[in-house]
DNA sequence: CTAAATGCAAAGCTTTTGCGCTCGT
DNA sequence: ACGAGCGCAAAAGCTTTGCATTTAG
């Protein structure tokens, strides 16, 4: 259901019960100065105790659940404002909705199971290294980078003789 | 317009007058038994020339303007059915829109100027080996990989006081 | 109090699909 | 001839937006 390095929607970390303390995302949200509305605190609350990639819909149904006073029309509003805000990174592993990754989770990576779309998440400094050399040879800065492995369990597979299945486009679990 | 390595489409490879030769792309239909109808040979040759990447308006564009015997419907039905044989390999540089790459140019990954759109090719063989080690560690045999980086052409950027851009959307320069 | 945020439903975009006709093989 | 492919237009997903109402600061 989840990436194999941590489990699910964890619990609030550490603080008092989880009821009237900002969260770590509406912390950064009142860093930037956004309004904080009843909806913005709770879409905030459902990032900051996410472990995992939700897309828009599963924001959704994860907030209504906490308190049912939000439509998703705001949750769309929100995760784009929070996206422009440096708050979020969107993410697209195939399938065709956008995935939400809070950024100060730190920069990291996927590995996707095309079988059984499990996303394992992984950091690789010599890789870091490796893409900035790789932007300084053609005279860039790096302002955001990408890199998605997609893999498979087995032994190597033959070449491919009939691929049925739509690279990328993963098997929503994780996260949806 | 196009990314800085190379020019825009370009002509057929040495043959002779393009009109009834198959292209590269044709070719590779016509190995896996693919039904060569007169909507697929026209958009297979719109691939072999094209350099850029493409999504299904800019492809379909370029082919009715060769001959204008095909509906948007049917491309976007052949750069599927393409993709599934593993001609084709599908990309996303955002943009809400798939962009399309022959997968026979061999493997590339893509740095993309979020200035200007602009797309850059590139490989890396230190970087292929870094991500087989990267799966192994994991247990996974590589599938499929995605590298892409996104990056600005002057001195390292402040770190982004306020975004105004959405990451990953290009301005739609390349192939658009 | 004022500008910003929300809800709802309608609209927008890209992509897919049902169906009758056409065309490779 | 027959099944695969095509065009058209309708429909399906995901996401955005107009407008009237509510709310944060």
């Amino acid at each position: 259901m989840d990436h194999a390095t941590h489990t699910h929607a964890k619990a609030p970390q550490g603080k008092g019960p989880q009821g009237a303390d900002p969260t770590r995302i509406e912390r950064l949200c009142i860093e930037r100065g956004l309004k904080m509305t009843g909806q913005r605190r709770l879409i905030a609350r459902v990032l900051s105790e996410a472990e995992d990639h939700p897309d828009v819909e599963e924001l959704y149904r994860r907030a209504i659940a906490l308190d049912s006073k939000v439509s998703i029309a705001t949750v769309y509003r929100t995760v784009r404002l929070l996206e422009e805000k440096g708050i979020l990174e969107r993410r697209d592993f195939g399938g065709g909705r956008s995935r939400y990754d809070p950024a100060d989770r730190g920069h990291h990576h996927h590995l996707i199971d095309v079988d059984t779309g499990t996303v394992i998440e992984f950091e690789d400094e010599e890789h870091e290294r490796l893409v900035q050399s790789i932007a300084a040879r053609y005279g860039f800065t790096l302002v955001q980078q990408r890199l998605e492995l997609f893999g498979k369990k087995a032994p190597a597979p033959a070449p491919a003789p009939e691929a049925k299945r739509r690279p990328g486009t993963a098997t929503k679990k994780d996260g949806g």
